[in-house]
RNA sequence: CGGGGCGUAGCUCAGCCUGGUAGAGUACUGCGUUCGGGACGCAGGAGUCGGAGGUUCAAAUCCUCUCGCCCCGACCA
C-alpha cells in the first residue's frame, strides 16, 4: 500500500478526553475517530488491525471445529421474554420499536437466537454436538463508556456456543476451547492468563476470563507462581489464618488519639503495625445497619461482603450522619466494643488478639482488646477481604501475587439454562427426550486491539507485535521528491517484498524524514526499512525495528530476504 | 444516577475574574527557501465563543435555564 493511496490522519496532540494510553494512541494514529459517546468509526488503518485480529480469531475457531454463521443484531423482544431476560437485562440493553410498534432490542449477547435456531433444526442426539460462532457488532447501552474501544456501547464480539447431548462431552468443548483461545491469544503475540471466574448471573458450573496482562487493566488478578491457580481477585479465596488466636496478654486500656482517622494515622500514633489494628465499616442494609470489621491491613472486598447480604437489599456504605447517629462518633473512631451492632468479621481476626480499634468516641481508641473478654465473638465469620500479595494460595500450592488485566476472552457452561427456559430438548439414544447441554465462548474482539496497544506501546507511539500490525513493513524513501535513485529502489523493495506476500506500507509522500519517522512510529509498524542516498553509495539500506533504538545497515542485495525473514516468510 | 471539572478554529488551549474590534500554537491552502528525526519566511482560508432566554447602549465575559462532554463510584467482552 501506498501512502498516496491510502488515508493517514495522524495527530500531534491527543483530544484531551483520552486518558488512558491506547486510547491517547488510537485516537493520535488516526486508528479510530469518536462519533458519539461509546461509538466509534474504524478508520482504515485501525481497520485493519482489526481485520487481523478477527482473521486469527475465526482461523482457530474454524481449526477447533466450530462453525461460522452471523445472526442478526436486532432481535424481537419475543425470545428474551421467553427466556425471561427481556425484564432481567435492563437498561443495558437498547430497545427499539419498528414501524407497528413492536418491540425489538439491538443485541448484547445471542444466547435466545442460537437457542432458537438450534431448537428448529437439531431433533437427535446424532446430530450433537454443534458449535455454532459468529463475528459480530453488539450493543450494549454501558453506564459508563471509558477508554475508546476498551468499553464502548457498540464493540465487535465473537460470541460462540456450543450444544452437546450430555455434561461430559461440554467439558470436552469446554476445554477443547479454553486451549483454543490460550492459542488465539498466544498468535497475537500477548502476554495473557487464563483466571478462575465466578459465572455470576449466567449461571451454570465452570468459567474461565482471559485477561491480557496491563498494569491499566480494570481487573485485579491474584496467581500462585507454584501452580495453574489464577483468579479474578474479585473472586479469589482469602483462606483462613492457619495460627490459632493468641491468648491475650495486655489489658484494654483507652488512649487518646486526638485528631487520629485513619488506619495509617493510628498505626503511626500509636506505633503499631496496621496488622494489629481492627477496620471498622459501618453499612447499610434494608435500612438496618451492620458493622463489618477487617485487619487494618486489608480491604472490603465488596462483591464478596455484598453476598453476605440478601441480594436484593445488598448494602451500602453509612453516611458520616447515619454512624453518627448510631455510634455517637465520626468514622474514624468507630470500632465494635459496645456497638450493639450486628458484626460480621473477616476471618483474619480469628487469629486476632490485642488488637487496637476505635472507642466510638471522638479522638479515642482501646488497645490490647480481645473477642470473648472486651466484647462478644462476632455472628459471624467470613470471607469479605480482597487478597492480598503473599497470602497462601486456595489449591494449597505457594502463595499468592497480583497482577492487573484487561479481559478479553470469558468460557461458561450455560449448562441447560437457557435449553430448558427455551425447550431446546432432543432424543437421546434411548428416545427420552432431554434439554441439551450448552456452553457459551465470548471474545471481545475490538477490545483486544485496545488491550494489545495498552500492552505494547512507549513514549513515540504503539509498537505492534508482528501478527496483528497493520502492515508488517514500512519503506521510508528519503528524498523522494528529489532522487530517481531512491524512488527507484525503494519501488523496487516494495514491489518485491508486496510479491513475497508481505504487506508493505511504501511512504511516498515526500515528506521530511522526521514527519515519517514520527508518523511511522506512531502507528507503530514493526518493521522499517530507510532508502536514502547516503547509504544507497555503500550499496546498502538501513533497517529499524519498531522494538529497538538503533537502527542498522543492510547490504541493498540482501534486502528483500532479509526482511522476509524477519517476517517468517 | 450521585460527586467533581470542562464546553472558544479540525486538534491543544488563552481570553471570562474587572462587559467594548474573537486570539495563539498546531493542522490546512499558495509562493519561496530548506531537506536523514515532527524545518523556516511571507501571504491566506477557517469559529452561530455548546444552545435558549435575560440584564445592558454593548455579552465569549454577568444572571437563569438547558444540552453535551470528560473524570471518580455501582456493569461487562
Amino acid at each position: 500500500m501506498r501512502v498516496s493511496a491510502f488515508f493517514l490522519s495522524t495527530l500531534k496532540e491527543a483530544p484531551a478526553e483520552a486518558e488512558l494510553a491506547s486510547h491517547r494512541l488510537m485516537l493520535r494514529a488516526g486508528l479510530i475517530k469518536k462519533l458519539g459517546i461509546g461509538l466509534y468509526t474504524w478508520m482504515p488503518m485501525g481497520l485493519r488491525v482489526l481485520r487481523k485480529v478477527d482473521a486469527i480469531v475465526r482461523e482457530e475457531m474454524n481449526r477447533a471445529g466450530a462453525i461460522e454463521l452471523l445472526m442478526p443484531a436486532v432481535q424481537p423482544a419475543e425470545l428474551w421474554q421467553e427466556s425471561g431476560r427481556w425484564d432481567q437485562f435492563g437498561p443495558l440493553m437498547l430497545r427499539i420499536k419498528d414501524r407497528h410498534e413492536r418491540d425489538y432490542a439491538f443485541g448484547p449477547t445471542h444466547e435466545e437466537v442460537i437457542t432458537d435456531i438450534v431448537r428448529r433444526d437439531i431433533r437427535s442426539y446424532r446430530q450433537l454436538p454443534v458449535h455454532f460462532y459468529q463475528i459480530q457488532t453488539k450493543f450494549r447501552d454501558e453506564i459508563r463508556p471509558r477508554f475508546g474501544v476498551m468499553r464502548a456501547r457498540e464493540f465487535l464480539m465473537k460470541d460462540g456456543y456450543s450444544f452437546h447431548a450430555d455434561y461430559a462431552d461440554l467439558e470436552r468443548e469446554y476445554r477443547s476451547m479454553y486451549e483454543t483461545y490460550s492459542r488465539i491469544f498466544q498468535r497475537m503475540g500477548l502476554q495473557f492468563r487464563a483466571v478462575a471466574a465466578d459465572t455470576g448471573d449466567i449461571g451454570g458450573t465452570g468459567s474461565h476470563e482471559f485477561h491480557v496482562l496491563a498494569d491499566s487493566g480494570e481487573d485485579a488478578i491474584a496467581f500462585s507462581r507454584e501452580s495453574d491457580y489464577a483468579a479474578n481477585v474479585e473472586l479469589a479465596e482469602a483462606l483462613p489464618p492457619a495460627a490459632p488466636r493468641a491468648t491475650p496478654a495486655q489489658e484494654r486500656r483507652k488512649v487518646a488519639t486526638p485528631g487520629v482517622h485513619t488506619i495509617d494515622e493510628v498505626a503511626a500514633f500509636l506505633h503499631v503495625p496496621a496488622e494489629k489494628i481492627v477496620k471498622t465499616l459501618m453499612v447499610i442494609s434494608g435500612g438496618e445497619p451492620y458493622l463489618l470489621l477487617l485487619r487494618g491491613d486489608h480491604m472490603l472486598n465488596e462483591i464478596k461482603a455484598g453476598k453476605r447480604f440478601s441480594r436484593d437489599d445488598g448494602f451500602r456504605f453509612a453516611s458520616e450522619s447515619e454512624i453518627r447517629q448510631r455510634l455517637r462518633t465520626g468514622p474514624g473512631s468507630i470500632g465494635p466494643v459496645g456497638a450493639d451492632l450486628p458484626v460480621i468479621a473477616d476471618r483474619a481476626l480469628l487469629a486476632m488478639s490485642d488488637f487496637v480499634c476505635g472507642a466510638n468516641e471522638d479522638g479515642y481508641h482501646y488497645t490490647g482488646v480481645n473477642f470473648g473478654r472486651d466484647l462478644p465473638e462476632p455472628a459471624e465469620y467470613a470471607d469479605i477481604r480482597d487478597v492480598v500479595e503473599g497470602d497462601p494460595s486456595p489449591d494449597g500450592k505457594g502463595t499468592l501475587s497480583l497482577c492487573r488485566g484487561i479481559e478479553v476472552g470469558h468460557i461458561f457452561q450455560l449448562r441447560t439454562k437457557y435449553s430448558e427456559a427455551m425447550s431446546a430438548n432432543f432424543l437421546d439414544e434411548s428416545g427420552a427426550s432431554k434439554p441439551m447441554e450448552m456452553g457459551c465462548y465470548g471474545i471481545g474482539v475490538s477490545r483486544i486491539v485496545a488491550a494489545a496497544i495498552e500492552q505494547n506501546n512507549d513514549a513515540r507511539g504503539i509498537r505492534w507485535p508482528l501478527p496483528i500490525a497493520p502492515f508488517q513493513v514500512a519503506i521510508a524513501p528519503i528524498g523522494w521528491g528529489k532522487s530517481a535513485q531512491v524512488r527507484a529502489q525503494a519501488e523496487k523493495l516494495y514491489d518485491q517484498l508486496t510479491a513475497a506476500g508481505i504487506e508493505v506500507l511504501l511512504d511516498d509522500r515526500d515528506e521530511r524524514p522526521g514527519v515519517m519517522f514520527a508518523d511511522l512510529e506512531l502507528i507503530g509498524i514493526p518493521h522499517r526499512i530507510t532508502v536514502g542516498e547516503r547509504s544507497l553509495k555503500q550499496g546498502q539500506v538501513e533497517y529499524q525495528a519498531r522494538s529497538e533504538d538503533k537502527p542498522q545497515l543492510v547490504e541493498l542485495a540482501g534486502a528483500v530476504q532479509f526482511v522476509k525473514s524477519l517476517c517468517g516468510k
